[in-house]
RNA sequence: GGUGGGGUUCCCGAGUGGCCAAAGGGAUCAGACUGUAAAUCUGACGCGCAAGCUUCGAAGGUUCGAAUCCUUCCCCCACCA
């Protein structure tokens, strides 16, 4: 069965390194094991950045592994500097513990706490290194570490080396803290893995180390790789920013239409990493794709695994129904009922006071909405006759002309504005008397 | 504390008295081509419908005119103590 979950994580190039390979895999097939994934509480919400590590614990469950969740509420008081361009800023003590709880209850989505010996347990690292003194810290923990080899990783190198950066000894200092954790989940939960993004490899083999030194005790690390696109920008990032777990900071729409946009270069490595659909399925899928002409089948099918998969399936209908009205392009075969549900399921709307909107340009309309950065996106999209009011273009001269724009008589069934500008953002505006 | 080097528009990075809202690149947005893809090409890219307004670590000053010169202060980096 554990053979079988490295052949699935190799397959979906999950592993990145692991420790001791061989050893490794003959301590993960001698039973149910224990093994841990940290999440630093760096805001009040995952994103989808740690979705990866977060999905292993699961894959690693239903393989019969023990996991556990542990959140960072010691460490994300320090932040870690692992490949971290700069010094981050540190939040205070009541809001990182804040942001734990919000974690704590987001972790505990994925992960089946009723599992017999399997069950998985969610912890937090400020419970043993909140209660450490300085001078024990120093004396059990710190005298295992050489600076001589700390400053060698080459996950703070650059902040040495670097001209310009610099790294305080509390940054530093992170990674005794890290690999503490990893020992006392040693001794304590008797947890022998340690998985992480590939950015932790460094801090993994710290306290594998620091297990054996402290602990006398054997563990291994494993790594899953750092998600990266094809173009070479930034995964999980967008135009309006981060794509969250909580569905409250990213709609479920917007999850949506984030991994439809996935290029198709990335589609079938994003659906090995992140999905749960069998490689052979995977291979099908893609070998599919390269038969077809025009729009490929995978972004498509990635969506609605992800979304399903954080969101649930109700809030997957919900996003394709918005997606089937928005990008059908035909908006009069929409029954009013339909955009009322539009409107529930999540679209960015608004409400409209037909009387106070007349004087105002539809740049600082559109802006004030949230439908656009700045006015000059809108002045743009206007001058090439991008922005569509129900479905009819606006050019430059219309700027300054919104009473006729949003005329009541022009309201799909007298209440509703559908606005597109260019060929993906759109909004909802609903009128309301005032 | 000393010495030297720095802080420029989202990021990197030019710019040393007027021609600077500030080169170039990246990111981003829009258009064309497509397939809500990529690549490519085009345009935009401080804010503002506009008149105009506000920027080059901060505050003062010199000057007709300052990102550029002077003063003080703050912060970062390196080396030394």
């Amino acid at each position: 069965m554990t053979a079988a979950l490295i052949e699935d994580l190799k397959a979906r190039g999950l592993i990145s390194q692991t420790t001791a390979d061989a050893e490794f895999i003959e301590h993960l097939e001698d039973g149910c094991r224990t093994l841990y994934c940290g999440f630093d509480p760096t805001a009040d919400s995952l994103h989808i950045g740690s979705l990866v590590p977060l999905l292993a614990l699961k894959r690693f469950q239903d393989a019969g592994h023990k996991p556990v969740a542990l959140v960072g509420g010691a460490t994300g008081l320090i932040g870690d500097p692992s490949f971290k361009a700069q010094e981050r800023k540190l939040n205070t003590p009541d809001i990182v513990a804040n942001w734990v709880d919000k974690l704590k209850a987001q972790v505990s989505r994925f992960i089946d706490f009723d599992a017999g010996e399997k069950s998985a347990v969610v912890v937090n690292n400020l419970d043993w290194v909140g209660e450490l003194n300085v001078l024990d810290f120093l004396r059990d923990v710190g005298k295992h570490f050489s600076i001589n080899n700390m400053i060698q990783k080459e996950s703070v190198k650059q902040r040495i080396d670097r001209e310009g950066a610099g790294i305080s000894f509390t940054e530093f200092t992170y990674m005794l803290l890290q690999s503490y954790d990893f020992a006392e989940l040693a001794e304590r939960e008797n947890c022998t893995i340690q998985i992480g993004g590939s950015d932790q490899w460094g801090n993994i083999v710290g306290g594998v180390d620091l297990a054996r030194r402290m602990y006398g005790k054997k563990t291994f690390g494993l790594t899953l790789p750092l998600v990266t696109k094809s173009d070479g920008t930034k995964f999980g990032k967008t135009e309006s920013g981060t794509i969250w777990l909580d569905p409250a900071k990213t709609s479920p729409y917007a999850f949506y239409q984030f991994w439809m946009n996935t290029a198709d270069e990335d589609a079938y490595k994003f659906m090995r990493y992140f999905t749960f659909l069998s490689i052979e399925r995977i291979e099908e899928i893609e070998r599919h794709d390269a038969e077809i002409q025009g729009r490929k089948t995978g972004q498509g099918i990635l969506a609605e695994e992800m979304t399903r998969l954080i969101h649930g399936e109700e809030a997957l209908q919900s996003a394709r129904r918005i997606t089937e009205a928005l990008f059908s392009g035909n908006l009069a075969t929409l029954s009013e009922k339909e955009l009322e549900q539009i409107k529930l399921d999540g679209l960015p709307s608004s409400d409209l006071v037909l009387a106070d909107i007349a004087e105002i340009p539809l740049t600082s309309l559109f802006t004030e909405c949230g439908l656009v950065k700045a006015g000059r996106e809108v002045k743009d999209a206007l001058s090439r006759n991008a922005v569509l009011i129900n479905g009819e273009a606006k050019g430059a001269a219309d700027n300054m002309s919104t009473a006729e724009s949003f005329a009541a008589d022009k309201a799909l069934y007298g209440r509703f504005f559908l606005v597109k500008l260019g060929k993906k953002k759109h909004h909802l505006f609903e009128i309301k008397q005032s």
